[in-house]
Formats: C-alpha cells, structure tokens, sequence
DNA sequence: ATATAAATTTAAACTAAATCTAAATTTAAA
DNA sequence: TTTAAATTTAGATTTAGTTTAAATTTATAT
C-alpha cells in the first residue's frame, strides 16, 4: 500500500520552516537550503510545503503579492501585516470561543481551521510618518 | 493635476462585480464582460480591480489556488470556504469589537482591514460524507 | 473653448510562481 | 526479496498577473 511520510527531503524543508524565525516563501526556503549545501529539487519543495501543509504541521499563508508565505509555529494565531512597510507579525490574542460557535452555528459548517489577517500600519511607521 | 477616477471601463468592472453572486476572478470578469458585449482589455481588468481595491470599493479574497477573487458587497464581512467542494459562503456574525480593540492595543498597530477566512465543512458535504 | 500635461487604456511581450510530465529512485509491506 | 505504490527529480509547461510603450482619454488652467 505505501504510507505517505515525512520522508527525508521533506524533513528538510520541515526545518527550515520551523527554524525561520519570519514566514519564508517557498524561493526562501530554496536559498537556505542551498545555503546549507541540501540538495533538494525545485518541485520537491514545493510537495514537501504542500504535504506539511496539508497534514497540518505548518500553515499557508497568502499575504501580499502572489507568492505564499509559510509559518511553523504551533500554535494556531492571526497575523497583522504592516500596509505601508510590509512587515508581519504574529497576533497571540485568540478571537473568543464564542464568536467562533457562533459562526459554526450561523454557516452549518463543521470548522476545521480559521486564518485571520489583519492589516494596518506599525508603530514604527506611524511614528515616521508624523515626522514628515 | 488631474485625478484618478472610476474611469468608463472601471466601472464596467465594477458593475460585474457587484452584481455578481458569487466571488469572481479576474478570468470569470473578462468572461462576462465579454457575454455582455463589452470591450475592455485584458490589462485593464487588472488595473481596474487594484484601483477599486485600493480605493475600497470591492475587496480582493485570497481562497484556495493562486487567483484572486473579488467581491464587492458592502459591508465587510468574513468568508466560509468549504475544503471538500470549495463553496465560499459568508459570515456575517462580525467579529466582537473587544477582540478588535485588544488586538490593536496588543500590536500597536493603526488598524485598517481586517481579512476573515473559515475553513470547513459545508452542510452539504457533511451530509454526503456520511451516505457513503 | 482650447491647449497641455497627466492619467488611463490597450495589445503584446514578459515575468514569476507553481504545476505537470515522465523517467529514475526510494519506500512499504506482501 | 519482490513488487507495487509513492516520491523525487529536471525540465518543460501553464497560468496569473505585470510591464512596456504607444495611443487615447481626461482634467484643469488658460
């Protein structure tokens, strides 16, 4: 029958998602491994990010621009994107459980997953844009 | 000077987006431009749904796959996809403002949109699953 | 009204991200 | 150990969206 597994070059790509301390795309993920001197071919990569994604160890996240970006962290969060420097960062405040069962309950659904994005602009660049 | 504007051909755009039922992509638009009978470049779709999108007339959706979706109700509200036949419904149970406000405060951020995606089952595919 | 400069539209070329293909390799388990 | 299925690979291909440069339209100052 075969088992689908986090087979080695997977494991690979695993890591590096894990150990980037930013939400890496996939061209990202290509260069440390090159930079590590891993051999990993182009379309393996992106198998290997949508096998983790799709077995629920990392996370897709489609922000701005075209290209994925990938995030390792366990713990399920939202992100805020900066509109005006283009940073993300991680939102920890979890949304009330009751306004989840609440969405449940409206839509009929059978909730597997939420990815929440918030967008604004970051202290540091509110703080540079009074300047001028 | 001269200032930007929903130009003849935006507004063409716009019209199929609002009136639109669904959640369509760039594709889907030019398509029915063009079962209406109106002409307007492929290039221009794009640009006329990054200006209404910046002027926050309609509101781009990142779903499933690589293209964007586009819709144009008013109001804003979070989206429903299901994984398992890629319906897209809509949530109109809003967010609870304290989450909001705890969020700014948490990040510093000036918010300014905030991007809403459920995933589940549908009603639908929840009943079928359990047929088979 | 008219002239002028800036914005917009257009068609076609181009780019970049991601998928597909088919052959080679690896893996699971019979 | 054999066999069938899964995975990897390199390269070709697809696809969404952007860029380019010329033509057109538009806003507004005169």
């Amino acid at each position: 029958m075969t088992k689908r597994n986090l087979t080695a070059p997977r494991k690979l790509v695993y890591d590096i998602v894990l150990q980037a301390d930013d939400h890496p795309t996939a061209a990202d993920i290509i260069d440390r491994l090159k930079a590590r001197g891993q051999s990993v071919a182009y379309a393996t990569v992106y198998n290997s990010l949508r096998y983790l994604t799709e077995e629920g160890l990392i996370h897709e996240l489609k922000l701005e621009g075209k290209t994925s970006r990938y995030d390792g962290r366990g713990e399920d969060h939202a992100h805020i994107v900066c509109v005006s420097c283009g940073k993300v960062d991680e939102v920890m405040t979890p949304p009330p459980a009751e306004w989840l069962s609440k969405v449940a309950e409206e839509s009929g659904y059978l909730l597997t997953e939420e990815q929440f994005i918030f967008k604004g602009e970051c202290p540091a660049c509110r703080i540079s844009k009074q300047k001028n």
